[in-house]
RNA sequence: GCGGGUGUGGCGGAACCGGUAGACGCGCCAGACUCAAAAUCUGGUUCUGGCAACAGAGUGUCGGUUCGACUCCGACCACCCGCACCA
């Protein structure tokens, strides 16, 4: 017999992968003559190495892109590194490290580990986000934003680390102290570069509608983000009976939004935001005011610290008059509840409606006057009790409202107002624009200019980039840039006199939010090369995890639409098609004390359960997690490949769990993904001899086994091409098993007429439908096979439509919904044929027992039922 | 609190549009090969009863629509995710 030997992979892996590189197969080639398709994984952060749930995603997008590439498609598949934030800057603190080296240290470290993987990237447009070449470019746009208005300063209220004196992200804030240095946290209002997102709102709402091939759940995370509301915006006349205010500001009177203009009889009280210009003013006169305010400074912006926080609130003196009812006042109170920053920092309270309002005034002794009256309830004796009454109904004493539906009621209410000329029907956001100051080194620097004179100015353009000072310590609190003796001294570029740098570096989401159209022309001279984005975007397929839901692909989505607006894109989306993978989750394991333990320090102690293996101590399973180093759940890629090669790890992380979903990673699965492998290249090539040579033509007749494995084939085929196009790569390798068996067990009768060209056929289908998971296999099985070609340069299989249809068809049959037997017709048959056959069937006559057919249902093609009344 | 999702054998999971529930894999059981083991191969494997043919039950729970429901409708339970003082 002359078979191929034991696939040995570690022989095998490295040498397609030179072959690969070799022929710069990979290497992405605009093509008017062919039609493109870009397929991205979300670029990594270089934090040291990749682990199994890196390899996840980029093979979920190998698998895509090799598919494509052999559906004759102009792949672009390329690869960088979101390379600029804080571990680099954690690591030059601890370890005395330059944040630079340590960066690019890791970059080679991961490149290498990515490369092992056999993934059909084109390395020659790879960069990092910290490269001085991409960072150059970004501060290009800026200027570009800048200059469109798209980028400004204003005051933001910031969470500020006292001791380390930095600015901190909402999730570097934990109960209410810095992560890193303890220090209570507080809120601060800074001068800060924010980006003008919110001038995109709806635009960006908008947009989602045309995002078919994103999930459901993404596009509503971001519709919540943005958090559209409509209402109504109007501005209550104020009395300042103490005399606290300036007359100017009295006389401004008090404007609120609300979304429940339906609901203004009702109101009992104001509330404002501890931080509104009015209790700005107040504070220094009343205590109470500036003590709740500089509480309210200092709480935590976590949830659970507002969840904690007690509702409070301080009566300012101050009262309002009821727009529709000049002899009614309410109370105007600071409350530490109400937000400056949404809608206009004050609101109306209705007590009888709102559940924080009702609980506000039962604090605060206030009436509560129910105003909307559930239908079919009687007015008179609908009172509120500890739960306020959201839903509709028709409203009651409400005056001209009275006895209008709830909806109607709103529009009326804004009608009335605007006829008044005292407010206006309002469209309100939730999403803020997007403060991307940051007080770091490690980021790319802003590019302006701070004169005493001309006050900011951008750097111009020709004096770009604006590179980081590599001389920088790290050992003082604070921003290394503001530290630096001498980068931020510079002349003014407009009036040359001594002015400062910007040390402000930009938020690391600005640089991955135009990273997939530098990719389009890595090397080109203009941040965007218009002719290559033209080609190449959007993105057809971009894969990532679901935790840059909201934030990465909605400042992107808002770059995209800033750069168009700026001339410099011409596209609506940057991500036609995306898909958000499960984590790769791994069992935990902790000694008796509670510290974790590596997976591989611990064994089964032959009574269910387990202990450290090298003491025998007890040892407690724990959870499934996703993997964490905290946690020691990690799994390397190194050990994996080393023991079972890239295409079995390969071959497990997109088989049995369905991509969204998270995998388990499990030591009984690899060995399975292995014996597949194995079980795979004997299908193929285990006797040679019983295959017809490479190009022999049909013969003339087929034996009915030959013809039964062909049409296995073409039916794989179909199912697998489906199955890949649908992202249910788990189904894919479950086609793959089947056809696998089938070439096995067809083997038994390779003397069948033209069973060896079958065989041929069905060896060469194997090859080219596991290329796309199982690459390099493929690649030693197709040359072994007599080829001379590439299987990744050979064309996808498009199955043979006369060969995936059946020529019978087996119809089960129910009676009364219960399935007593199937039956065997020709394909064709037809209801009456289908009738005689079932009335003909032995087990159908037994099962009716002698009562009678009352209805015969035939789904053509699917099932027969009969419904039969006892006899 | 608001919004969304998921729930199927011992396990991961399949089942297109309402039409044979459990494809495929893991695990387990039995057998073959072997001095033996590993590897490999073959067969079995939802549960209950039965030697079997077969019968009954069965897709989180309860109810409904239908000739027929994992699939549709209503109520509920459990778990997961996102947002959360948004006026």
């Amino acid at each position: 017999m002359i078979g191929m030997s034991r696939y040995n992979p570690l022989a095998v892996e490295p040498k397609w992968q030179q072959v690969w590189e070799a022929r710069e197969v990979f290497r992405a080639r605009t093509d008017a003559g062919r039609p493109k398709c870009y397929v991205l994984e979300m670029f990594p952060y270089p934090s040291g190495r990749i682990h199994i749930g890196h390899v996840r995603n980029y093979v979920m997008g190998d698998v895509v892109a090799r598919f494509k590439r052999a559906q004759g498609y102009s792949v672009l598949h390329p690869m960088g590194w979101d390379a600029f934030g804080m571990p680099a800057e954690n690591a030059a603190m601890e370890r005395k490290v330059h944040p630079a080296k340590w960066t690019y240290d890791n970059i080679a470290v991961m490149k290498a580990q990515l490369k092992r993987l056999g993934l059909s990237i084109d390395w020659s447009r790879e960069f990092a986000t910290c490269d001085p070449a991409y960072y150059a470019q970004q501060q290009q746009l800026f200027l570009d934003l800048l200059e469109a208005g798209l980028a400004y300063r204003r005051q933001m209220s910031v969470n500020w680390d006292p001791v380390d004196h930095t600015v901190l992200a909402n999730e570097q804030v934990i109960d209410g102290r810095g992560w890193r240095s303890g220090a209570l946290v507080e809120k601060r209002q800074l001068e800060q570069w924010a980006f003008r997102i919110t001038a995109f709102a709806e635009e960006l709402l908008e947009g989602l509608k045309s995002l078919e091939r994103w999930p459901e759940k993404v596009r509503l995370m971001q519709a919540n983000w943005i958090g559209r509301s409509e209402g109504l915006t109007f501005t209550f006349a104020l009395e300042d009976p103490a005399g606290r205010l300036p007359e100017a500001e009295r006389a401004e009177g008090l404007t609120v939004y609300t979304t429940r203009p339906d609901t203004l009889f009702g109101a009992a009280f104001c509330a404002i935001a501890p931080d509104h210009p009015l209790a700005r003013h107040l504070a220094a006169q009343v205590p109470a005011v500036a003590a709740l305010a500089e509480r309210a400074a200092h709480l935590g912006t976590s949830a659970e610290a507002l969840e904690r926080a007690e509702k409070e609130g301080v009566d300012t003196g101050l009262c309002v008059v009821h727009p529709f009812d000049p002899d009614r006042r309410l109370p105007v109170y600071v409350a530490n509840f109400v937000l400056m920053d949404y809608g206009t920092g004050a609101i109306f309270g209705c007590p009888a409606h709102d559940q924080r309002d009702l609980d506000f005034a039962r604090k605060y002794g206030l009436p509560v006057r129910p105003v909307v009256i559930p239908e079919g309830v009687d007015p008179a004796g609908f009172v509120i009790g500890e739960e306020a009454y959201t839903g509709g109904g028709r409203l009651a004493h409400s005056d001209f409202l009275d006895g209008l539906e709830a909806e109607a009621a709103k529009a009326a209410a804004i009608d009335r107002m605007e006829a008044l000329g005292r407010g206006r029907r309002t469209v309100n956001y939730r999403l803020r624009d997007w403060g991307v100051s940051r007080q770091r080194y490690w980021g790319c620097p802003i590019p302006v200019i701070h004169c005493p004179a001309c006050g900011v100015v951008p750097v111009p353009r020709a004096d770009l980039p604006v590179l980081l000072p590599e001389d920088v310590s790290f050992d003082r609190p604070g921003n290394p840039l503001a530290h630096h003796p001498s980068w931020s001294h510079v002349a003014c570029p407009s009036c040359g006199c001594l002015a400062r740098r910007e040390t402000d570096t930009l938020d690391t989401f600005v640089d991955s939010s135009w990273y997939f159209a530098r990719f389009c022309a890595p090397h080109a001279a203009e941040p965007i090369d218009r002719a290559a984005t033209d080609y190449w975007l959007p993105v057809d397929q971009y894969i990532g995890g679901v935790e840059h839901a909201i934030l990465h692909l909605l400042y992107s989505r808002f770059f995209v639409r800033a750069l168009k607006a700026c001339g410099k894109i011409g596209l609506a989306e940057p991500f036609a098609g995306l898909f958000t993978q499960g984590m790769v989750c791994h069992a935990t394991y902790k000694d008796d004390r509670g510290a974790w333990l590596f997976p591989e320090e611990v064994e089964e102690d032959g009574a269910g359960g387990w202990r450290v293996a090298s003491t025998g101590a007890p040892a407690i399973a724990g959870p499934l997690e996703k993997m964490s180093k905290s946690k020691r759940n990690v799994v390397a890629p190194e050990p994996i490949i080393e023991a079972y090669g890239v295409d079995s790890a390969r071959l497990f992380l997109v088989s049995d769990t369905p991509p969204e979903r998270d995998i388990e990673w499990t030591q009984a699965g690899i060995e399975g993904a292995w014996r597949f492998t194995h079980r795979l290249w004997r299908a193929i090539g285990e006797d040679l001899s019983a295959l017809a040579p490479a190009g022999a033509p049909m013969p003339a007749e087929l034996a009915p086994e030959a013809m039964a494995l062909r049409k296995a084939v073409h039916k794989a085929v179909a199912a697998v091409t489906e199955d890949i196009e649908r992202f249910r790569f788990n189904r894919a390798v479950a086609r793959l098993h089947e056809l696998t068996t089938t070439v096995i067990e067809a083997r038994g009768r390779s003397e069948a007429g033209g069973m060896t060209y079958a065989l041929r056929e069905a060896a060469e289908a194997l090859c080219r439908l596991a290329a796309p998971v199982l690459p390099h296999l493929a690649e030693e099985a197709w040359s072994a096979l007599g080829h001379d070609t590439l299987v990744i340069d050979s064309p996808w299989l498009v199955a043979d439509p006369a060969l995936t249809r059946e020529d019978e068809m087996v119809i089960p049959v129910q009676i009364n919904g219960k399935r007593r037997s199937e039956i065997v017709v020709p394909a064709g048959a037809d209801e009456a044929a289908v009738r005689a056959a079932v009335m003909a069937d032995e087990a159908v006559a037994r099962a009716l027992g002698g009562g009678s057919v009352t209805k015969f249902i035939y789904v053509p093609g699917r099932i027969a039922n009969l419904v039969v009344r006892p006899g």
